[in-house]
DNA sequence: TCCAGTAACTAGAACGTTCTAGAGGCGCGA
DNA sequence: TCGCGCCTCTAGAACGTTCTAGTTACTGGA
């Protein structure tokens, strides 16, 4: 059933095989490939005959060697990141019906960032997207001053001229969830934070200030965490032990959130009964019926297509909106917030 | 500091822009760049001086597209496996030192396996590296009549003639686990199985046949389950319900094995005093010290290992064994096992 | 002194596509 | 009948590299 796939000389068929064997010119069969306007019916009717029955599949590489555009956007991400997996369905998502190539390169142990986008240089993209990259502002400029860079989920200063930002408004999520909790009657809330990881200043700054704004300004309690679980756990255990103890905690993430879930249990304190908790990124993780984790979710679908959009945008030569793209988070009410006991 | 990128036409540099400034031709160029043999120490430092002041860089497509070797392996993963990630993180540490590149392609909501493939196809790449592929033999088959194909953590039947396996022994798994418990004195041991996944029906098989070998047959207890944390807290609930409860559970993998651990903290049944917990896969998960979990480790480096080495062997025309990888697993003894009450 | 051998270098053809020009055929209005 | 435009198709150059087959210059052995 699967065409006989040998070419006529045991290489891998060309162009010019499939033109020899429908009796045309090589130009004709690059026509009907790209169905490209320029063939007649019948004609491209039997062009792709022929190639069908040499199993003849287009070389990108020479294609993309010829074209003066290669139409590839290479995306870096971290392996060890669900977040950017998520991120990544989206990517594809929108970029595929726009008409463009994703080329990825993932950043592993052993495999920098730096090694990472030399491999996307090398291949000819046309634009970079970087999944919350961690390289010093000065490399992210180099970059930029060769072609488009977008940095999803890190925030950039002045000191990265020309790299396009998208993210999500982490410090209004981290009020949300605060208001959230204040409008059950919570007061001593405490946030377990995520060190230096993107995006946790800002979160860390929503919660100050919300709860500022609340009056509860001598209430806050920022507990040293990071994002995993094991942070999570840790910044548990150290609420557990403060007085007055918290009837509330925001995390800085779902994995963290989840440690800390999971310590309250062992520690026979019910969910949300005595202590209320709340994650961020509205992760699978989260949506489990066994976890049901209230959180504040990123947009995903949204961040990939800005990202992309952008992107393209600045291929394409249209004037982009200044300043970073910033997209709003919303609070999910599941299962583990209550009013205080 | 960073050298100025612009080229002399504003293009991206090539080889003749180096040649031009250099004073050689471009041949000599490509020497140089590719630490070939050929070229003076001399020139070669001026060549390379020249390179760097105009920001060059090879252009990896017209370079495979030249030479007749790409020293490109395909390798298809599925975004939402953190399994995956770890196997990947492997395969760039072998693949790297071994001078082959990857290139990867991602499975996908709404890209399936076969654009994945199509796409590495497309890309020239020389073998195929397919981590737990779903799709039917026949299609595997149809891909190895082309190119080298290894199928990772998937076993095949005879349909998929030439097709490398490279896999876990999960029978082996099953038992070691069921050993485990045993000896611990353990006899009513139940399996939340993977339903129809990849793996799931050899694992099934050997805690069956060690439950035989203990003389324990009458005490099998399969549960239906499948390879989420849902799955596993599904299967909890039923081993909560049954007579005579069992007093240890080995779980499909760490996900489940989680789902499980949950729905156990919740119902008040302490682990491991009145039920032992087993999972599979020794992931990050299980090593997060507030799950602590006991697990069948599998060996990930070992299997990213064989993947490309059985890859590279059959592109080099090596003479390889007969017959599938089988890689042995080992239990990972953790807090979640101890003796009956 | 001459020739062989080697090291340094180059011209030009490949690789598999796409693109630019243009050739030929046909229909249609004047 | 001519002239024009459209459609189909083709020849050949181009893309940026590597490879093959040289050419030149230098060394050292007879």
């Amino acid at each position: 059933m699967p065409p006989t796939p040998a070419a006529p000389h045991g290489k891998r068929p060309t162009l010019a095989d499939v033109a020899a064997r429908a009796g045309v010119s090589t130009a004709l069969v690059s026509i009907v490939m790209r169905d490209a306007k320029g063939a007649g019916a019948a004609t491209r009717e039997r062009v792709l005959q022929a190639a069908q029955e040499i199993g003849y599949r287009p070389d990108a590489r020479a294609r993309l060697l010829r074209s003066h555009r290669s139409h590839l956007l290479g995306v870096q991400f971290g392996l060890q990141h669900p977040f950017h997996s998520d991120l990544l369905e989206g990517i594809y998502a929108v970029a595929e019906p726009a008409g463009y190539q994703i080329a990825l390169s993932a950043v592993a142990a052993g495999r920098g960032e730096q090694r990472a986008t030399d491999a996307l240089l090398a291949d000819r993209c046309e634009a970079l997207i970087l999944l919350g990259p961690q390289a010093p502002a000065a490399r992210l400029a180099e970059l930029a001053a060769q072609l488009p860079v977008v940095s999803v989920a890190r925030r950039l200063r002045g000191s990265a001229q020309g790299v396009e930002v998208v993210r999500t408004a982490d410090d209004e999520g981290a009020r949300q969830a605060v208001d959230h909790l204040v409008a059950l009657g919570h007061r001593d809330i405490a946030h377990i934070d995520g060190g230096r990881a993107p995006g946790a200043a800002d979160r860390r700054r929503g919660y100050r200030t919300a709860m500022s704004r609340h009056g509860l300004a001598d209430r806050v309690r920022v507990l040293p965490g990071g994002l995993t679980e094991d942070d999570g756990a840790a910044g548990a255990r150290a609420l557990l032990d403060a007085t007055p103890r918290p009837t509330a905690v925001l995390a800085f993430n779902d994995r963290s959130a989840t440690g800390v879930l999971d310590t309250l249990l062992r520690a026979r304190v019910p969910v949300p009964d005595e202590i209320s908790v709340i994650g961020f990124d509205d992760s699978h993780l989260a949506r489990l019926a066994h976890i049901n984790l209230t959180t504040v979710g990123q947009d995903i679908p949204r961040l990939a297509e800005l990202a992309v959009s952008r992107a393209i945008a600045r291929l394409e030569g249209e004037r982009i909106p200044d300043g970073e793209a910033v997209v709003a988070p919303h609070l999910v009410i599941r299962g583990t917030t209550a009013g205080p006991a």
